[in-house]
DNA sequence: TCTAAACTCTATACTAACAACAGAGTCAAG
DNA sequence: CTTGACTCTGTTGTTAGTATAGAGTTTAGA
């Protein structure tokens, strides 16, 4: 299979495809004649398993940990439930940042209001609190 | 003024003034003769301005259409008040993309408990749904 | 006056995860 | 044998800076 019917399969496109291979996700398994590079059937499972991560958002080098910790069957797996853990941290300490901005932008919203000049304006003068621009 | 000292007075990094310097958020006033950038007072006032923009994660594509706007001081302040209304609305997206992403995070993390191996982690099963990695 | 420290200059590389090319080579069908 | 579809590598751009390197400038003390 070349590259691109494994993106049509997966629905990647072929650069990120290309790119998750520079990468160390995924490899090649062979290239033709060519140069063109060969993939077998489990790389559709490989990145279909990269695609739902990064669905998730989770980082390329987290997926790379996933991918080499899954070749360690008998292991604990606490450091994948640590990684999801420490990833959920990281998404609601950037959805408490956005609220907090998003009070502020309101509030700042809420000092002007239609039919005003610039010179008037409420958010102008709210963001040039002390002094003139 | 000196780059340094306006960084001071301003709490931003060298590197950043000159970034928003390179980028026409300000501009020095006259160079030394040894060609150091020189700044006037109102400077300071116009870093503070893009420093509470920044804060509120205006882009800097977005500061420089406001500086641009309120050198117009007669016109309608429609547009400004406009870019903060779709800007809130951006941070509004956001936040929901990230809320629904953490939602999704926990119920992979519920799938798991600690004491098991990698072979019978319910998080990587669920990640790699079809087929194996 | 000389020197050393502190400051500043430009230019470059780096960050994340790709997207969008350019220019060249490969392959399949007609 | 040519045309069009496909693929290759390599470079550049995205954001808002940070962090260097290597060179030049200024300032204070000896
Ligand atoms: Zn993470
Ligand atoms: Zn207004
Ligand atoms: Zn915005
Ligand atoms: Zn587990």
């Amino acid at each position: 299979m070349k590259i691109g019917e494994l993106a049509k399969r997966t629905d990647c496109t072929v650069q990120s495809i290309r790119h998750y291979d520079k990468e160390g996700l995924i490899s090649a398994s062979a290239r033709s004649e060519g140069n063109f590079r060969l993939y077998d059937k489990s790389t559709v499972d490989r990145l279909m398993f990269i695609k739902h991560c990064r669905s998730l958002d989770l980082s390329i080098i987290e997926i790379r940990q996933l991918l080499q910790l899954s070749d360690s069957p008998d292991e604990r797996c606490d450091e994948i439930n640590r990684m999801i853990d420490s990833h959920v941290i990281e998404v609601e300490q950037r959805i408490n940042d956005l609220q907090s901005l998003r009070k502020q932008l309101k509030s700042l919203r809420n000092s002007c209001s239609d039919k005003r000049t610039v010179k008037q304006c409420g958010i102008l003068s709210n963001l040039s609190r002390h002094g003139n621009i």
